[in-house]
RNA sequence: GGAGGCAUAGCCAAGUGGUAAGGCAAGGGACUGCAAAUCCCUGAUCCCCAGUUCGAAUCUGGGUGCCUCCUCCA
């Protein structure tokens, strides 16, 4: 994996075999999430997803960040409290990535609920040194953390002659920065601390929660590109300060998301919510136009490329059905030898490609050959079950399992559902009856209605089978 | 000013020294009563110039264009 702190790609040893701890920098809950905060949970939901496939015990930790400006802001914006807020925007940050098929990590810490770890850090660098109060304020001390650049590989004074920090009086040098902010109002949301009433800075948190769940060092730790300065570098200075440990071995970032080529932002008015998305097209589409990109390269999102990926996925999707139909006329029998060893070579080079630093869109060309193989085998007149059943296998093994993409038709069910389905069957079965009269005018016709109500229909050797648009 | 990235077919995108993966779109063929789905076939002087090398999309130098970070930001 490409480790950002050494600019290479590195084997991934984990610090205890077989074990692998993993933090990810969630959101601030302030808002809905957009498509390049989507990008992040995916990409990185992927690498967890297949740390576990390769046989890595995981514990894949993901905070929110509840409590900071903006949050207080909207919550002022909204006439709500800040608890308010954030309790709103987890429960729709939960409905959209469910939506696009992240698993819910193992634990998702909020600030709020770790007011005391925070101050005890804080405290342990102050007693170190390290940081220093201010009129309620307390920063860190950056210039007695001598690694302090290294993530980010910027030399310490070139970061100070290009710091456009906003030079506070209170600072003792412009890189310094918060970790515990001084309560500006009286019914602003603050907590009591030996530096009087506040909250904590944005930094602290990462490194205080890290700690609490995944203890001084862990394997890997990641974000958007973004973070790399200067969250990331404050983290490590903050944890690494305190512990005279290495934080995290391995320090991952994903690329940006671009529309129509240029940056989202608020302030071009080209920001992307997924809840937006997810009116308009299938959130499996977006995941896997997502994954179609390797994490570290931007990626440009328009309609049509979306369009795109939407047809691409409809062809491993349009496999697996063509599978899952040929069940029904494949004659019993065991996995033939040329297909478990076409299977596990597939399955070996999806492997290769997903060990070469996460590369999904070549695990998805894998799929697409997956795909070509499957589709060559179901349109010949002999099939063994055990066969159909081994390609079924590897799609749910490598497309749904660790790239999260769903392509099994999805369950349905209301009541409602049953009668179009018998509706659907009936005017499929009039139409046999006329195709075998060869009335074709009337075979035509019923097919043009089922079309009509989103039905298509397909005469296959192995019988008729339909599927909705 | 400092740090870094990108430029590959109509669109998207892998590939970092040995005759350019894959997808979408398009065209042709097979299959079909006709379709649909599927299968087969068809497409690239890899931004430009110079250099290193037996050999470069891949390395080096120069140029052009685009982007990101250094500020809240995925």
């Amino acid at each position: 994996m490409y480790n950002t702190l050494t600019r290479q790609k590195e084997p991934f040893v984990p610090l205890v075999p077989g074990e692998v701890r993993m933090y990810t920098c969630g959101p601030t809950v302030y808002h809905y999430i957009h498509i390049g905060n989507a990008r992040a949970a995916v990409v990185f939901d992927v690498v967890r997803r297949y740390l576990a496939y390769r046989g890595f015990r995981v514990t894949y930790v993901q905070n929110f960040t509840d409590v900071d400006d903006k949050l207080i802001n909207a919550a002022r914006e909204m006439g709500l409290t800040v608890p308010e807020v954030a309790e709103r925007f987890i429960a729709a940050y939960r409905e959209d990535v469910r939506a696009l098929g992240v698993r819910e990590p193992d634990v998702a810490p909020r600030v709020t609920e770790h007011i005391p770890e925070i101050i005890a850090f804080i405290q342990g660098l102050i007693d170190k040194g390290l940081a220093y109060e201010a009129d309620g304020d307390v920063y860190f001390r950056t210039a007695r953390f001598p690694a302090y650049g290294k993530l980010s590989h910027q030399p310490l004074d070139e970061l100070m002659a290009g710091a456009r920090v906003e030079v506070s009086e209170k600072k003792e040098n412009p890189l310094d920065f918060a970790l515990w902010k001084k309560a500006k109002a009286p019914d602003e949301i603050a907590w009591d601390s030996p530096w009087g009433r506040g909250r904590p800075g944005w930094h602290i948190e990462c490194s205080a929660m890290s700690r609490r769940y995944l203890g001084d060092s862990f394997d890997i730790h990641a974000g958007g590109q973004d973070l790399i300065f200067p969250h990331h570098e404050n983290e490590i200075a903050q944890s690494e300060g305190l512990t005279g440990k290495p934080m995290a071995r391995y320090w991952l970032h994903n690329g940006f998301v671009n529309i129509k080529g240029e940056k989202m932002s608020k302030s071009l008015g080209n920001v992307l919510l997924v809840r937006e998305l997810r009116r308009q097209h299938d959130p499996m589409a977006l995941r896997f136009f997502l994954l179609s990109v390797h994490y570290r390269n931007p990626i440009n999102f328009s309609e049509e490329l979306l369009a795109q990926a939407e047809a691409g996925l409809a062809r491993l999707r349009t496999a697996v059905e063509n599978l899952r139909f040929a069940l029904g006329g494949a004659r019993e029998g065991a996995v033939e030898p040329e297909v478990a060893e076409a299977v596990s070579t597939l399955r070996a080079r999806f492997v290769a490609e997903m060990d070469d630093d996460f590369n999904t869109a070549n695990a998805i060309t894998v799929l697409f050959d997956a795909a070509r193989e499957a589709n060559q085998y179901v349109r010949r007149d002999a099939m063994v079950r055990g066969s159909v059943q081994a390609f079924l296998d590897l799609f749910a093994e490598l497309a749904e399992e660790v790239l999260g993409l769903t392509l099994a038709p999805q369950a349905e069910a209301s009541g409602e559902d049953d009668s179009f389905v018998a509706e659907v069957e009936r005017l499929i079965a009039e139409r046999q009856e006329a195709r075998k009269r060869k009335d074709w005018a009337t075979a035509d016709a019923i097919r043009d209605r089922l079309n009509q109500m989103g039905v298509i229909v397909e005469d296959t050797p192995h019988g008729v089978r339909w599927r909705r648009k």
